[in-house]
DNA sequence: TTAAGTGTTGCTCT
DNA sequence: AAGAGCAACACTTA
């Protein structure tokens, strides 16, 4: 679950329910998911802070503290849950957070891919991991999104995927916002001409905000989706939801892309 | 029962 | 040196 749209919502969940709230208690459940802190150092680091406020950067979640902040990763299925005063901790909780009021917000990591720790600023975390531009940035324009895909010499795909280039794409949206921007995934990077990467660009942000809008309802319902996403038909067996074609796979670095040989032409 | 899977890191081979 | 491929992490679902 967790590339761009998912960790916007979790980022919303925490300024809409967590924001101004104080620390009553911090409960490390799996060391496991500890970065760069023992249990007992951030369980006492959190005890009494206060959540200033929430940002994100590509998949990257920061909880904004009095001094500095709780960064979080989510790997492949991770995911940030607001437990109600007296609500059961969900399976695979490594983190909760414990409000005064009894409330709680609760990390979830099944396969405990990702992690947390503390960080200084989001600027120092950001620059330690190496991230390029978030994606959803307003400052990140054409301008900069044509001149990352010049420089590629790999395929369009690998090229947004690329978390040092560019931050918020996995798998899943690259192959969605390729698909709305009807781009080969493995047409090389910088051989798209200038229409097509302005093509791309604004599938990019057009098609990030209405997963962020999609998700943000809370309802479920995929009839809730844009009717032409690809997304609902991506996997084996699955059809163009514009043409009907069946959908072409193909497997790189040991993840599958999913495409639409008709639409998405070289 | 087996295989595939949303992400990242680190290693190897070219 | 850059890029591709793969295994590992732990667990769910088809």
């Amino acid at each position: 679950m967790p590339e761009l749209p998912d960790v916007e919502i979790f980022n919303r969940l925490v300024l809409h329910h967590c924001r101004g709230r104080a620390i009553a208690q911090a409960v490390v459940s799996d060391p496991g998911i500890l970065q760069g802190i023992s249990s007992d150092a951030l369980e006492q680091r959190l005890k009494g802070e206060q959540i200033r406020s929430s940002a994100r950067h590509g998949k990257h979640l920061f909880i904004l503290l009095k001094a500095g902040a709780l960064a979080m990763h989510f790997g492949m299925n991770g995911s940030l849950r607001f437990v109600p005063r007296g609500g059961a901790e969900p399976p695979y909780t490594r983190l909760r957070l414990d409000f005064d009021d009894g409330d709680g917000l609760a990390y979830v990591n099944p396969r405990r891919l990702g992690g947390v720790g503390i960080c200084e600023s989001v600027e120092g975390s950001v620059n330690e991991l190496g991230l390029g531009p978030d994606v959803l940035d307003p400052g990140f324009d054409l301008e900069a999104f044509t001149a990352i895909l010049a420089g590629g010499k790999r395929d369009v795909k690998a090229v947004l995927m690329d978390q040092q280039l560019m931050a918020g794409l996995g798998n899943i949206y690259s192959d969605e916002v390729l698909f709305q921007a009807r781009l080969h995934p493995e047409v090389t990077a910088r051989n798209l001409r200038s229409e097509a990467v302005a093509r791309l660009f604004r599938a990019m942000r057009k098609t990030l905000n209405a997963a962020i809008e999609y998700g943000a309802g809370s309802e479920r319902g995929v009839d809730q989706l844009p009717k032409d996403f690809l997304l609902p038909q991506r996997h084996r067996g699955g059809h163009c939801p514009r043409c009907g074609t069946g959908l072409a796979a193909g497997k790189r670095s040991g993840r599958t892309g999913y495409y639409c040989p008709h639409c998405q032409q070289k």
